[in-house]
DNA sequence: GCCGTTTTCGGCCCGACTGTTTTCAGTCG
């Protein structure tokens, strides 16, 4: 029986989630499963293994009866209580939950009363008028439900970081402009530095909500009104990514702005804390919990003040993802925060000699031009001739250019003769190790083979960090988001040998990648392996990826010292003439 | 189903908006 994975528990305890409230079970009963979810997901240590020895206590979350439910997953491949639960219901019917303005009450209905087992069945009944009919919907409902349809086949869920951020400006810039508001700043997963990002989240301060939700609602980016009242305004762009407005007093911009950025279970989490202290928190304000008048409400000016009034040092927004911060925040452990300008240079970057659209001169003009000391070039090896790979004798050529270069210009930007090897199927390199001796680092990747199992994937990988001229791992995970999956890899392993190899791990800041992912980062970093932060950039303007990658090594928990590309040149060139195993 | 610095029982975050309703349920964030 192959192993069942940590996504696949996670997924069968949200799916009986979904079945519990369904069946109108008791709501804290299904939260306890949706939770439990979420901890599997984010669990630090190896969840699986501890679910097979039966060793799940005190993961706080997990309770008795989640425990015994992973462990017969874990054990056996299956959950007879799941299997009961899902029985009643066809395959189809789970897509129902995928269509906006459908929850488990109205699909319950659907399917009760209708049979409805599929977006395609529902459409029929839309269209034919028993959707309508139903108690609780209507002729309205059953429109919105066609178009949410047809909406989801033409639009993706979620939209990349570096789209949605580009996006934002352009609406802060349109809100900052009108006259009724006096701060506007954005919120939610975008402010969080999430991989992907569904809805953009807007916070206005203002004496004029109404004007400023009408604007909103009437501005040239707005291609439809999803809702619009007195204070909230959701709309649709062009691309279909909803934006939505929140506007409020200057009061309560503070707690508005800190809500909506969320995450929900760090709020959560807040909120507890908060009424631990007799304080109830919302995105308003704070209030006695009790409603009495005896206890002092906190004074709040900023975001800041909400958590020094409970008792914390600010959180960063990327690090609000209840993973450890608020305890962390309380005892003073947060990690300092990395800026990018804090990145001094970085190693992933292509050239025209292989599948980047610029050259050596015009990569090393970008990176002095964004302040960078040093760039180091890592153009693709022979195998990946769909990237137009270097073979040896255009590799020599080019570390020959880019001594050149230095020799001319070394003073203003220093440029590190690299590759971006290919890892082979078997773990072996495109390169042989006399070649790899004659540059300055190699990053080595894969390109090929993605449909490896598990297990030869990560000895694949292992392989290659074992090879003494193996820098750093480039995307380690290979995913391209919204696109392509990531390959089958066991990250704990794959961490343990980086850090046993002294193998530097890439985190990959082209925001198709965010590769590794930020969930991991905390781990490695505490195993004591280095990262470096690198733009995989094909063309100069994509050097500015660094700002997002330092973010999201911030969301990873990583501080300066754990970035390769924080040191300065002269640490950085007796780091790679060090050996290997000595670093 | 989970949890415990008021608790091993009795709580568990909460407000805006919409549509279908005559006072509220459902969804969303």
């Amino acid at each position: 029986m192959t192993e069942i994975s940590r996504d696949e528990i996670a997924r069968v305890l949200d799916e009986i989630a979904l079945l519990l409230e369904v069946r109108g079970e008791n709501p804290f009963k299904t939260r306890a499963y949706r939770q439990g979810a979420e901890i599997v997901r984010d669990h630090d240590a190896d969840i699986v293994a501890l679910a097979r020895d039966n060793e799940l206590d005190g993961i706080k979350g997990i309770g008795k009866a989640l425990q015994e439910k992973i462990h017969e997953l874990v054990t056996t491949g299956k959950l007879e209580f799941h299997r009961k639960l899902r029985d009643d219901y066809p395959d189809g019917f789970f897509e129902l939950f995928e269509i906006e303005g459908l929850g488990p009450k109205k699909v319950g209905a659907l399917h009760r009363e209708l049979g409805l087992d599929s977006i395609d069945a529902l459409r029929k009944a839309c269209d034919d008028g028993s959707v309508a009919d139903l108690s609780g919907f209507g002729k309205k409902t059953a429109s919105k439900l066609l178009e949410a349809i047809q909406r989801r086949e033409h639009f993706a869920e979620r939209y990349r970081l570096d789209e949605s951020a580009a996006a934002a400006e352009a609406i802060l810039d349109a809100l900052a402009g009108h006259p009724a508001t006096l701060l506007a700043r954005s919120a939610g997963s975008l402010r969080r530095s999430r991989e992907t990002i569904g809805d953009l989240d807007f916070i206005a301060a203002t004496s004029q909500p109404k004007e400023l939700t009408a604007f909103f609602a009437g501005a040239p980016f707005a291609s439809e009104v999803i809702v619009h009242g007195d204070t909230k305004c959701s709309i649709r762009l062009d691309n279909g990514q909803q934006a939505d407005l929140r506007a409020v007093s200057m009061e309560q911009f503070p707690f508005a702005l800190q809500y909506f950025t969320g995450s929900k279970e760090h709020n959560v989490a807040l909120r507890s804390r908060a009424l631990r202290q007799g304080l109830s928190l919302n995105e308003y304000g704070f209030t006695a919990s009790d409603g009495s008048a005896g206890t002092a409400i906190p004074e709040v000016e900023d975001e800041r003040g909400i958590y020094k009034a409970l008792g914390l040092d600010f959180i960063p927004p990327e690090l609000r993802e209840n993973r450890g911060e608020i305890e962390a925040a309380d005892s003073g452990e947060l990690p300092e925060p990395i800026h990018w300008e804090n990145l001094r240079g970085t190693f992933h970057n292509h050239t025209t000699a292989s599948d980047g659209h610029a050259s050596l001169e015009e990569m090393a003009t970008a990176a002095r031009d964004l302040g960078l000391c040093y760039l180091g070039i890592a153009d693709h090896s022979k195998a990946s001739f769909q990237a137009n790979g270097l073979d040896e004798e255009r590799l020599a050529a080019q570390v020959e250019a880019i001594r050149g270069w230095n020799r001319e210009h070394g003073d203003g930007l220093w440029l590190f003769a690299g590759t971006e090897v290919d890892i082979l199927k078997d773990g072996s390199l495109d390169f042989s190790d006399d070649t790899l001796a004659t540059l300055d680092y190699c990053v080595a990747s894969i390109h090929s083979s993605f449909t490896l199992d598990e297990k030869e994937m990560t000895r694949r990988l292992v392989r290659a960090m074992e090879n003494e001229h193996v820098t750093m791992i480039g995307h380690l995970t290979g995913r391209i988001l919204l696109r392509r999956d990531a390959y089958a890899v066991n990250h704990e392993k794959l961490i343990d040998c980086a850090a046993e190899t002294r193998t530097i791990i890439e985190l990959n800041c082209n925001p198709k990648r965010f590769d590794m992912d930020w969930r991991w980062w905390r781990r490695a970093r505490d195993k004591g392996v280095l990262c470096s932060i690198n733009p995989d950039a094909h063309r100069p303007g994509q050097l500015q990826f660094l700002r997002l990658g330092a973010s999201v090594a911030a969301k990873g928990w990583l501080r300066r010292r754990d970035v390769l590309n924080t040191r300065g040149l002269d640490e950085v060139k007796e780091y790679l003439d060090t050996p290997k195993a000595r670093r």
